[in-house]
DNA sequence: TCCCAAAATTCCAAATAATGAGACTTTTTG
DNA sequence: CAAAAAGTCTCATTATTTGGAATTTTGGGA
């Protein structure tokens, strides 16, 4: 008993034959099983066996006699087919750097979690003096220009249940703090189709989002940018938001370019 | 017991990770974990435990809020990694080395990234008369042969959609500056099967690009040889395109082979 | 060339993690 | 609005992993 790695250090079962690939992927030259598990330390046995049954299975193959392990056709077509499927977050991405070039600020791509809006992709600016949220993380719902456009997009019943399950946490002097406010100002989001970020989470910062929706118009996430209030004012966030409206349709497109 | 599948029909557990990777690239859209499960028949549970392991892992995600699952990053990197790795570099280079001795100019392997097409590798001419490009940067979508090529091999509407979002900068006095323009030239390309560049990157620069598919047709990167009007004309590139679709041929022929 | 020690690999029973049947909840659809 | 489909949850069952030990391979030196 009593192991000695914590939980989160033990390596899923499931994800070991991709840890394996992945030690591969990165060395220009082939390995043999010892030298893959330099980089993994799992017992010996495991790791042999996996690269067995890689082997079998046509993902893996062995130069020759020797035991150093190369990847094999079947690993490459994977390979070319992940890639390829990669091409929609080329062109997606490519959405977003048109609306960074033309707005000349860090614009966010956002969804919703349940701990609360987090940031998926981002394009940065050339601007010295940045703010920079960082990626992958979490930021509150009811006082960023994204996290309002997303309560907005709510059913209203769902939406002020939601709102009252909140805490409004005063992040600077200009943050919604009760209820009614917020409610009454996503109402007006809803009916105005963007949101805006006035100082509310961070001093001297303001930003503007929209939704990205499907086609029966469900909130999927949404398209943002903020900078500081030297630079931007709110009334020039909002004549850039046909701007950012027209990405959000494009990327809409590009997301459900097979749908009928 | 008497399980009715017998050993050889039941999926290893290691490889069933593998399995949703290899469906999902398969795939021309995002699945849902369903979808992922008509093709490998496993109970319902597993499947979608599996899948929120990838995703907790990185390797895929969803889009927006909905349930269909994409290539994330983590597994973009391992899939280049694995197609663009180890002993491919020689056999490579030694096929970009007969183009460049036949047609005497730089030769270069170009594929698509984020920010633009990227030369992944390269080989020079003996001329003291030569036009670099740096290798290992991105050069622009819209004014190179090889960012042609890699346009045209998008589906129309996936096309259409990334070239309104590009910035068609003009370079010279012959790039493309109307998406219109631009892409009736992609749709001849597509058919053509090869892309031409006539100074639309740099004044006095020509080149030619012919695509490096899989063998189900998907794009990989392009194959292309560029150099200075002076010595090649768009007469002489066009001559040449054969020996750049025979050695795509072999390119994919070496990427996709099961030799030893 | 042969021998030996170190490293790599394989084998096995106990330990551990993944699985999938069934029941339940949510979402979609006609 | 109800039926069907999709997705979740629990837990006994089953497959996989593991560490110790046996076995094979490798590489250096005489």
């Amino acid at each position: 008993m009593a192991p000695l790695m914590s939980d989160s250090d033990r390596i899923p079962t499931n994800l070991r034959t991709l840890l394996i690939l992945e030690v591969l992927g990165r060395s220009d030259t082939p390995m043999t099983a010892t030298e893959i598990n330099e980089h993994l330390a799992l017992p010996k046995q495991t790791v042999h066996r996996l690269c067995t049954t890689l082997e079998e299975e046509g993902f893996l193959a062995r130069q020759g006699n020797t035991k150093k392990y190369h990847v094999a056709r079947r690993l490459r077509e994977l390979g070319s087919g992940l890639l390829y499927n990669s091409r929609d977050h080329i062109a997606r991405r490519q959405i977003l750097l048109d609306v960074a070039a033309q707005v000349k600020e860090t614009v966010n791509y956002v969804i919703a979690e349940d701990s609360g809006m987090r940031y998926l992709d981002r394009v940065e600016t050339d601007w010295p003096f940045r703010i920079q949220l960082p990626i992958g993380t979490n930021v509150p719902f009811h006082c960023t220009a994204s996290g309002k456009c997303f309560l907005a997009s709510l059913s209203p019943k769902v939406r002020s249940n939601f709102v009252s399950a909140l805490t409004l946490t005063p992040m600077t002097s200009r943050t919604h703090t009760t209820p009614e406010t917020l409610l009454r100002e996503l109402r007006d989001i809803r009916k105005r189709g963007y949101a805006l970020d006035e100082e509310e989470f961070v001093d001297g910062m303001v930003a503007i989002a929209v939704p990205i929706t499907d086609h029966s118009g469900r909130f999927l996430g949404a398209l943002a940018f903020h900078g500081p209030t030297q630079r931007i004012s709110i009334e020039t966030a909002k004549d850039r938001k046909e701007l950012l409206q027209n990405a959000a349709l494009k990327l809409r497109h590009m997301l459900f370019s097979d749908e009928a």
